[in-house]
Formats: C-alpha cells, structure tokens, sequence
RNA sequence: GGUGCGAUGGCCGAGAGGCGAGGCACAGGACUGCAAAUCCUGCUACACGGGUUCAAAUCCCGUUCGCACCUCCA
C-alpha cells in the first residue's frame, strides 16, 4: 500500500504527506473573486483541488474543505458601474454563476463558503494585532499598509529577492513607507462601499481575507493551501506574509494548479465568450467538460481545443458506454473498487493521466470479458472502473448526473425504440436487409445509435455532434 | 532586469538513469448480411550542442524557442 505524496510548491520537491492532525486533514482553496462569469480555467482549479479533496475522503480521512468567495475588489466596484447595478448585485449574481459551474461538473460542495465581506470583524482583528506587532501601519489617509520590511522572511514561494522586483507603478506619491508594501485595507472613497474600523472607514485589500478566513475556520495551522499558480506571487506571498506576521504557522503544503491555455497562451478575462463554462456546456455534457479537463495533471498547462475535448467526451463515452452494458449483463450496480495501480498513481501527487491508463487497461479486459462471457471479469471490471471514475468526480451513476428526462418520458421512448427494433429483427430474420437498414438509417437519422449484440440489438442516444 | 515552468511519435499526453505508460488518428485482421461496438496486430518518439556514466528522454553545462509571474489573475 502506497501512501500519499503531495508536491509542494514551498519546497518544489513532492514529498510525503502527513496531517497535523491524525486522520484529519484541513484545505483552503483560493476561490473566485466574482466580477465575471466563470471559463474553464478558473473551474479547472475547483476541479483539481475537488479531486484531491475526494481523493483525501477516499484514503480515509476526515476533510474540512474551504473554498472563498471574494466579494468585494475593484473590479466587482467596476463592473457594478458598467452593470449598473449595486455591486452586491453583480457579485451575488456571479457568484450564483459560479456555483452553477461547479455544480455542473460535479464539484462538491466545500465545507463552508466564507464570503470576504462577511469576515470584516476578522479581518480588523487580524490588522489590530499586526499594527501591534509592529508589522503594519496606518499612514493616515485611511489606508492600512504591511511594512514588507518589517519581515523576518518574505517571498519564499516564489523565492524572489525583495530588491529585484519591479516596484509598482503607483508607488510614486502615495503613502507607503516602502513601495513594495501592499495595501490590507483601503480607504473609504466617495460612491463605494466601506465598512467603519477603529483606523477610519474603507474596505477590505485583496490579500487580507484569506489570511482572515483560513484562520477563523482552519485555525493558526492547516495542511493544505491551494489556488493558481498565477497566485503565487503576490497573492498567497502577502497572505503568508500577513499570518506569519501575526504570528500564525499557516499553511504547510502549498499547491498550485497550472492554467488552461489557449493558443499556448493564459486564457485571459478579455478572450471572449466561448471558453465560459456555460457555452461549453452546450455542447457537451457536465460530465464530459469534468473528464476532459480533470484529465491533464494538475500541474501541466491544459491547451483548450474543441477537437480534444470532442475526442476526449468520445473516450469517456467509450468507458461509460462499458459500466452500462455491464449492469445490463450483470444486472446489479457496479460496486465502486479500487485497483492497486489506480491507487499508486492517486497517491503519486494526484498522478491523474497514469490512473487513467489504469482505466484503460480495465476496460480493455472488461470489454474483452463481455464477449467471453466471463461474469466474474466483467464484474471485477466495472468495479474498478466505476470506483476510479468516482473519486475522479465522473461516476456516470452519480445522482449529479442524472438526466432531465421522467422515468415516464425514458420510458414511453425505450418502447417506442423497442417496436422499431422488433421490426427491424423481423426484417432481417426474413432476409430483408434493405427494409431492416432502412430502420437502422432512420433511427441513426434521429440520433440513435444501433449495436446488434449476442444479447441482442441495443441502443443509445448518439451525442458526437458534428463541429 | 529578477524568478519560475516547459519543448516527448501524425495529434494529445505520462514518465524522470537500464525493462516500449495510455489515449486518439491511421493501416491490416477477427466478428457482422452490411454496419456499429468490441478484440488482436502494426505505427519504437523524447528541441539542439557538448559532458558524466557500463547505460541518458531522464543527471550536468551551454544554446534555441515558447509560456508565465514581478502588488487586486484560477
């Protein structure tokens, strides 16, 4: 029995994993902050860490899992602008969104969903003990700042040297001791939201309500922080520059996953419509988008193309295709399974593409099974498929799932189909195979797909669309 | 300027000193009335130049190219 690995970008070395807690373990994932609609990219994160957050239930352990949502930035204040809406409108309406994508994929529910703006208490809290320590400062026009200097260490994740940065463009004129200290909190401005403080009104920076939210539900300590990789720097630096100032351990195992890309580039906020999540939704299934993009490791940069995700969707119907025959055979459920190579690659840093080939090679035996006959190997099979896909977040049987249709509607079509099959049968049973292809052509026409099996003709829905 | 990541067969995509990952596509075969589905067989790759080693896709040095981050990106 292999057990768990995680690659941790702190060290850049992968390496055992071990709670703090026995049979515990505690996450926090960077979430969205909700100025837009959701593309793949941010769900891709949701998903990786989902996977991990399932494959840590799996192994045995009791999982908090915290997933924030950012409430208030400015381009949320922007956008309520360009909306013309109030921007607890425009944030609770892409949050809503975002909650949709997840569900639509199969992501499970976190533990509990803090929202930036309902953490202010801890947050001024947070900034009280740190301008106590000597760590931040108010300059007096409202701002809260972190003296970056005051540090015993800073920019270890992305093991930068304070100096060599590029020191931000509006550093010039502005109240900073050091133009490299950042904002934790702003001041109020005219027309925005704010929130009073014993420093005078404003609203939260960007940094500080992860560092406030991760220690009021997770504690001074936790195992696992995640997010993007693009959040490196500055976001989780500041954040871990926040806690350890206030004296908390923080996280102990940083993860990042890498992006979805787009012509080999970043996808961007700028790109357009057709990478946002309810747009590929329409044309593949949830459950197809999660296989395609919890397919590519976590750490290696996904490149979109509609054609890999169509030849994707097509590989994964190729398996859900085999669970269903399976139970038609076996005529029970599949009990989900583990094999030990699955195992070995899920504890190998979350090796996802190597548990995949462990599936084919399940498949190849349990289709090899069916036409043997051999009940047992079917059996073992789908077993073991069933159980990868479902730590994958793509078990076909999973209530997630479940189509729109009635029983009574599914049902009425199945006997309809059955009629033009027992037609078909008759035709061919008398030799007439132009009246019994005539059948089959037409049922293809409707997007019905025949396979004539030694149990007989079954049939699917045919989803491959052309484009 | 600083800090990282990457380059693998027609395509996608793992691996990280020695035993051909896997998938897709393609070709041949089995099965089929013909198909479909499925199975079998074939397709032997690691950007370039050096080096280390009995052995390098993997380690080291250099080069080229691509991508990213450098204070409100997943």
């Amino acid at each position: 029995m292999s057990s768990l690995a995680l690659y941790d970008t702190l060290t850049r070395t992968s390496r055992p994993f071990t709670p703090i807690k026995a049979g515990q373990v505690s996450v926090y994932l960077c979430g969205a902050t909700v100025q837009g609609s959701p593309h793949i990219g941010h769900i891709r994160s949701g998903l990786n860490f989902d996977i991990l957050n399932r494959w840590l239930t799996k192994s045995g352990y009791e999982v908090t899992f915290i997933r924030n949502v950012t409430d208030i930035d400015d381009k949320i204040l922007q956008k309520a602008v360009t909306e013309k809406a109030p921007w607890w409108a425009v944030a609770m309406k892409y949050e809503r969104e975002f909650s949709d994508a997840y569900a639509a994929v199969n992501v499970l529910p976190p533990t509990y969903e803090p929202r930036a703006t309902g953490h202010i208490t801890q947050m001024i809290q947070l900034m009280s003990i740190l301008i106590e320590r000597g760590a931040a400062y108010a300059p007096g026009n409202g701002d809260i700042y972190l003296s970056v200097r005051s540090l015993d260490s800073y920019l270890t994740l992305s093991r930068q040297k304070l100096d060599d940065l590029l020191s931000a463009d509006d550093a010039a004129g502005s109240f900073k001791k050091d133009p490299r200290d950042f904002a934790l909190w702003k001041g109020a401005k005219p027309g925005e939201p704010s929130w009073p403080t014993p420093w005078g009104d404003g609203r939260p920076g960007w940094h500080l309500e992860c560092s406030a939210m991760a220690h009021a539900y997770l504690g001074e300590a936790f195992d696992i922080h995640g997010g993007g990789l693009d959040l490196i720097f500055p976001h989780h630096e500041n954040e871990i520059a926040q806690s350890e100032a206030a004296g908390y351990a923080f996280a102990n195992i940083w993860m990042h996953n890498a992006w979805v890309t787009t012509a080999g580039e970043k996808m961007s906020k700028s790109l357009g419509n057709s990478l946002l999540v309810k747009e590929l939704l329409k044309q593949v299934r949830g459950i197809e988008l999660r296989w395609y993009l919890g397919s590519a490791h976590y750490r290696s940069m996904l490149e979109f193309s509609a054609e890999a995700l169509n030849e994707s969707a097509t590989g994964f119907r190729r398996i859900e295709s085999f669970l269903f025959r399976a139970v038609e055979i076996l005529g029970t459920q599949a009990t989900p399974s583990l094999s030990q190579g699955f195992i070995d690659a899920m504890n190998d840093d979350l090796a996802v593409p190597t548990a995949l080939a462990t599936i084919s090679e399940s498949l190849r035996i349990g289709n090899s099974a069916i036409t043997a006959g051999d009940m047992k190997a079917i059996a073992t099979s789908a077993n073991e498929i069933r159980g990868a896909l479902e730590v994958l977040g793509c078990d076909p049987f999973d209530s997630a799932f479940a189509g729109a249709t009635t029983s009574a509607e599914s049902g009425a079509l199945d006997g309809v189909i059955q009629l033009a099959l027992a037609q078909r049968t008759a035709a061919r049973d008398r030799k007439d195979f132009a009246a019994s292809d005539e059948i089959r052509d037409g049922l293809a026409a409707l997007g019905i797909t025949i396979e004539d099996t030694p149990q007989g003709p079954r049939w699917s829905i045919s989803r491959t669309e052309e484009r």
